[in-house]
DNA sequence: CTGCACGCTTCCCTCAAGGTAACCACCCAC
DNA sequence: GTGGGTGGTTACCTTGAGGGAAGCGTGCAG
């Protein structure tokens, strides 16, 4: 059971989905694999401010829950490219609706929710949940 | 715009709605309000483990945030009773495809994605997310 | 008079996630 | 030989979310 960090301990399927997308740039590494697989350097510029340190040890804890599939090339220089699982992509399409809401009550909330609406437009990167 | 911490910082969706449900119980505040409205002990013996202190903060934080909604009513002894906003309804709805993601694959991994079943079933609360 | 239930608030403390910076082995280009 | 790019590891430090426990004002029950 790879799967998990705190094993028993959920109360329902969405409390022990966030355990294992709850770290402070997991989704961000999710969206960014979805696009297309890529190196750790890549990841690294793609991801505004975070560290090499948090970075690998995020992206071993998606390797461990069988999110991320890490494939190591032998060449020189050394080649590594991080891609998403079958159960990866699952979990993004999961997340697709929370992308959804987040976009349309959180970056941009609607005046009818009772919210008043910014007199500029959210910067949104088109097509990103 | 009362809703998120970080305003202007976000880089997608998801990553907006992280930022209101990231608290440690408010996915479970949010179920718990999803079947019926709550008084403040309801839920404190219905979230074993969490604190006065704390589900007082997440109730504050979901109401800044136009998910919960807190109604005081003049008697004595003093009740309040906190449910679920419009907003919060639908963020609920969001996350049922996370919910369903999470018990296929993390309460109850499937041998298909390379985990062992237990052999014992998961203890898990029919109908809940 | 004491205790309890209610819905909090306040103070103090812990601990783990995350950040900082240095370092590593490898090879190439200059 | 120096610097750059590869993909990390290691040791140390900071910070803020969360936890523990007590107090508070009211009114009723015993």
């Amino acid at each position: 059971m790879a799967i998990g960090r705190r094993p028993g301990s959920y109360e329902c399927g969405v409390d022990a989905a966030m355990d294992v997308i709850g770290g402070k740039w997991k989704v961000l590494i999710l969206w960014a694999l979805h696009v297309r697989p890529h190196r750790f350097g890549e990841l690294r510029r793609e991801l505004p401010g975070v560290t090499e340190k948090v970075l690998a040890a995020q992206l071993r804890e998606l390797e461990a829950d069988g999110i991320v599939h890490r494939e190591e090339f032998d060449e020189v220089p050394p080649r590594v490219e991080y891609s998403l699982t079958p159960r990866g992509e699952t979990l993004n399409t999961a997340l697709e609706p929370l992308g959804e809401w987040g976009k349309r009550n959180v970056l941009a909330p609607s005046p009818a929710a009772g919210e008043v609406r910014e007199d500029h437009d959210v910067a949104l990167i088109p097509g990103r949940p």
